[in-house]
Formats: structure tokens, sequence, C-alpha cells
DNA sequence: GATGAATGAGGATTCATTCAT
DNA sequence: GATGAATGAATCCTCATTCAT
């Protein structure tokens, strides 16, 4: 990808962290790009554009983030809980200021089949962990949405919390909250 | 509340979620509101605080609706169920069209000690509920916050998806997301 | 009118004069009618209606001035003296700048069936005159379109080319092109 | 001329007629024109030079055709009625779409000497005739200015009428409005 | 208290022009 | 010569806020 759209998507997002929605300026983007306001309009075809496009960027990172060392082969306790670690990581520490979910999902997105297409093909492995517990009888037989979010959403609630500082979660507690999640999509007698 | 400004909030409530953040003018609230926009300054100090005093005005009504039929003499877990469909009606039906969360997270709001004491106030319920479930030994052993995350919070994710029709979710499956969540927070052997 | 809606076209009029279509900014014409910027967006829509209505209000105008002291029961040839030269008059004195045609004939107008009706009730007065000289047998037999063509247009065209000098027309030289329009809708043995 | 040139030239012709005086982008004509945005620097000063040479390469053109089966030694009359004929032609075929007067009027141009000159020589064909014409005693011993505005502009007037149908013109019509042009710059006893 | 006309700073976007390749 | 990416000033327009009535 061209070295200025990346620079214009990586100001987006970090502006877009600091300042929220409004309050963020296409000349505000272009300074922090380090880029002539013009420039941008070479990229994105307007600022709903610029927008998008960084949602399926982000929406990338973040497939990506989400499976990171989880493989096919690694018992699926151990999957689920590297995948609810990796996005606590990524919602704490920001790497990319922007997955702090909560304002990553009020981005505003084109609701296009292919959209759905593609996160849906992003998230496969979620998919294939949540198919095979399921095929095993070990995870509740419920729609992969919805063991998602039974099963990982609160990893990112939490995290938001935690950041904000409504709560001080310990490592103690988050062991014990990765666990009652699993209790959550998991069967019991 | 003067009637005017009564009438100011729900226009901008209804603005809000029809036009997101963005898109919200005072014109267009004052014209909603069949008020004359100079009006709104003397209910609201400035655009701010109309969206503040909105945040309060709506979690006012959310901490009302959340624990409505509940009582604390009924059995724990028809507390939980009945204050886990109370979140999940009011983001589906949306009699309030903000409340579906995600817009509402989204308000600006004072980060204040105050703010933060109005909310664990108007959410009292909701913690005499996990209280009470740890002190029976029925509930885990973790913070009020992280059982809300665990247990109440995919209700309203859930109702989200629902709505956006990302998922369909029949009435079996919601009693079975609802045993879900409960387990989530509930102890097991 | 509003006092600051005909200021507002006032100064779009001078302005335009002075600086043709292009090279006319909105903020120009606020500094010079004295209003701020936003303000003209009270009484017009856009810059187009600001424009379309301009056209309107020349065009009264012109009508106005156009039959100014003719009257039904002069000789005809009086009536097509004193119109001619109110056009001469129009055109040369500018009191009102864009009536130098040619800019005004240009400017982006509504081409409405309305618009049409409105020019033509503005010009009865002129069509009356050609008419009544028809019925005489004074004056060829043509559509008054085209009689106007012959007989007042090339008043505007020579009070132009006066204007930017490219050409002096003295008083008698005046008189003569009168009496050879007067020529072109006469009929002669 | 440049094959560039020539390209740039007509590219902007054809957008001026199409989207008028601004509305025209350097980018437009670049693309139109099949030809790298700075290559047009490599002909034009700058816009403005870009329009003024395309009003001179007009002129040109307009010259030629006006001029067009004309002989010094036809009679006066038929030499008139092959101008203004030619004039007709130009402006509703629109073979060059800005010939259209009107348009090709507000063109920009540089009002110097040179210009006033260059046009001289361009419609010497005309002066040639009037001269004559008044030399027989035939013509109104009138500046040529004025002659040109009785007897040939009304031929462009009228084709623009004609072509926005604020007219429909007959060829009785026709013949009949350039005799009442012949009747303004011809004397009468 | 209430109004709504007026303000003018600030926003998104365009576009003439330059310049490194 | 030719290119077209990059520039950034200037454009049109919006909108939070004020204030005379």
């Amino acid at each position: 990808m061209s070295d200025k759209k990346e620079r214009i998507l990586q100001a987006t997002e970090k502006l877009l962290a600091q300042y929220g929605f409004h309050g963020l300026s296409m000349q505000m983007v272009a300074k922090e790009a380090k880029v002539a306001a013009g420039t941008i309009y070479r990229y994105f075809e307007d600022k709903d554009d610029l927008l998008y496009q960084l949602h399926d960027h982000i929406l990338g990172y973040v497939a990506n983030k989400l499976t990171a060392n989880v493989c096919d082969d690694m018992p699926l306790k151990q999957q689920f809980r590297t995948m609810w670690l990796n996005i606590w990581d990524m919602a704490c520490h920001s790497d990319a200021p922007l997955i702090n979910r909560g304002q990553f999902e009020n981005l505003p997105r084109r609701n296009s089949p292919e959209q759905r297409q593609l996160e849906k093909r992003m998230f496969a492995k979620v998919d294939t962990m949540f198919d095979q517990g399921k095929a095993d009888g070990q995870f509740k037989d419920l729609d992969n949405e919805i063991l998602s979010v039974l099963g990982l959403e609160p990893s990112a609630c939490l995290a938001r919390k935690h950041v904000r500082g409504v709560v001080t979660v310990s490592d103690e507690a988050l062991e014990a909250t990765i666990d009652a999640c699993w209790d959550a999509i998991t069967k019991h007698k």
C-alpha cells in the first residue's frame, strides 16, 4: 500500500481514538499524517470513505491479532484462552488505538453483503473453533455469533472498563473471568 | 422538569438515534422540539451539556427499566432472568431509541466521580443481587463489574446484533443464552 | 424585501459586473453587502439560487425601465424610440451595472415554464407595441421575438460596444441607428 | 500547431460549451485531451492564457467561416446574404460548439490593441463589403461597427434563441429576416 | 422567559499549479 | 518533452452561539 495512504490511515486511527468521531477534521488528519489536505482525496473518495476504509483496515488487523498463536491442533480450551487474551491485550495495550472496541464498533461502515462476507472470512478460525467444540459435544449448541458474544465479547467489554479505570482486574481475577467465559459456552451436566 | 426541557431532550434522543452523533445540529433539535434555537441555551450550557444531560436522562430511564419487576425476595435466578430480559427488551423494542447501546455508550459523558456515584446508585439493585449471590456462595467471587460484564452485558450485545440482523435469535436460543450467562456467573464444582 | 436581502443582491450585481462570473465568491459578496457570510444563506439556498434570484431581480428592473414613459396612445414610432433609448440608457449609464447584457444573458437561469411566463408578462408592453404595428400594416409580419431582435437588440449590442470603447457613437449616429432599426421592422413598398 | 496543443484547445472548447465557464477544471481538460495535467503548462502560461488562446483560436475559425463563399465581385446583396447565413449556420449547427456566441463573447480576452487589430484584420472582408456599399451610396453612412450590429448581429442573436427553443424560425421567416436586416443597413428614399 | 436573525469561525472539498521522475 | 502525484490556498457552506427585540 502506498506510503502516504498508510500514513493517512494511521493518523486517522490515532486521532479518532484521541478526539472521538466528531472533532476529527480532515485538516487534522492531514497535519498528523504530514500530508497536504488535498492529498487525502487522492486515496479516499471523501471523509466517509476514509472511515470506511479505516474500518476494513482495522478489521484486518484485528482478525490477524485475534488468532495469533492459535493452531487447530491445540486443545480447545487453550485455543479459546489464547484468543481471549489476544483480545484483552489488543484492547489494553492499544498498539492500535481504536481496537478499543466501542469506538471501533461505531465507525460508520458499509453494510454491504461483501463486507459481511469479508468479516466472516476474517474470523474463520473463530468459527472453526466453535464448530469443533460443538461437534465434540463440549460446547453448547448455539449459533457461533451467540457463542462469540458469550465467550469472547466480555474480554473486550471488560478490557474497555479496565482501561477506563472503572474496574481494576488482577491477574487472578482475569484467569477467573476467562474460566467464567468458558463456563458460559461449555455444557454442564 | 420544564415542559420545554423535556421536549428538547426527547428531540435530541430521537435525532441522535436517527442521524448519529455528527449530523445532529442545534437547529435541528430546536425545530424537532418546536422551540427556538436560543431557548435550548436557557436549559443547557452548550451542546456538550445537552449531550451530558441526555446521558443522565437516559441512564435514569435505563436504571428504571432494568430493575422493573425485580424484588429482593424473588429467587436469585428469577431476579437475574428478569433483568436480563429487561435489557433485551429495551435494546430490541427501543421505545427509547438510544438505549440501543453502542450509540448510548458513546455519548460524551462527564467522567466525574459524582457521575460514577450516580451510576452506582442507579444500579444499586443489580449490585444487591450480585452481593446476595456471592454471600450465598452461589455466584463466583468476582467484582460486581465483572459479573455484570459476564452475565448482563451479553444481553445488550446480542440484542444489538439481533436488531442489526446479524443473527436471528429464536425464543429457544434466547432461553439457552440466558442460562449460559447464568453458567458464567455461578459456581460449578 | 428585507434590507439585508436587497443589499446582498446589489452587492452581487456590482461584483458580478466587476469581476465576472467566476471570481465571484460568497465571502466577497458578504463583505460588499456588509453582512456575515452565513447570512446570505438565510435568504438564498446556495450560490446558484443567489444568481437565479438576481436574474429575476434584474429582469424585473429591466422590464420596468424598458417601458418607462411609454403609453399605448403615443404614436408607434415614438413608443419604439422611447424604448430603444431606455435600453440604450440602461446599458450605458449602468445605474444597474449588470443590465449591460452579455453578462446578464449569461447568468445561470432556471429554464422553467414559470420563468418563461414571467418574462412574457414583463415584456407585455413590447408585445403590445409590435402587435399594434402589425395590425396597422406598418410592421413586417414576423414573430415578435424576431422583431425584437431586429429592432431593439441592436440597442443593447451597440451600447455594450460603446461602453467598451469599441465604437464611439455620436448623438447624430445614434438617431440614425434608431431610424435604421425602425427600417428593419417596418414594411417598405 | 503541435498535436497536443490542438487537442487541448479542442477539449477546452468542448468542455466549456458543456460545463460553462466555472466548472471547467484543468484536470478535466487534461483528461478529455488525453494529456497529463502538467502538459497543458508546456503550451499555455496558465488557465487564463488557455482561455485567451482559445478565444483567438475560435476567432480565427469564425473569421474563416464567416466569409466562406464570399467574393468581392458578387453583388453586394448576395455577399451580405451569404455572410448572414454563414453566421446562422455556425451558431445553429455548432460544429464548433462555442461559436454559439453568448458563451464565446464572454470568454475572457486580452483587451490589447494588438488583439483589436487582429480582429480587424480577421473581419476585413466584412469591412470591405460595408465600405463598398457606402461608396455605392447603397448603404447608410454609418460606422462599420454599427452596420455590423444592425445587419449581422441579429443573425447570431436570433440563432441563439432558435437553438434555445425560444422561437422557431421557418425558412420563410428566415429569408424575411435577412431582408429586414438588409433594410436596416440600406438607404430608403 | 422566549425568539430567531445574525454571526463568523471552522469544516469538507476542489483545483490551479509545481516538480521530481 | 511528458507525466501525474502532491500541494495548500481558496471555495462553498454549516452550525454553535449570541443578543436585540
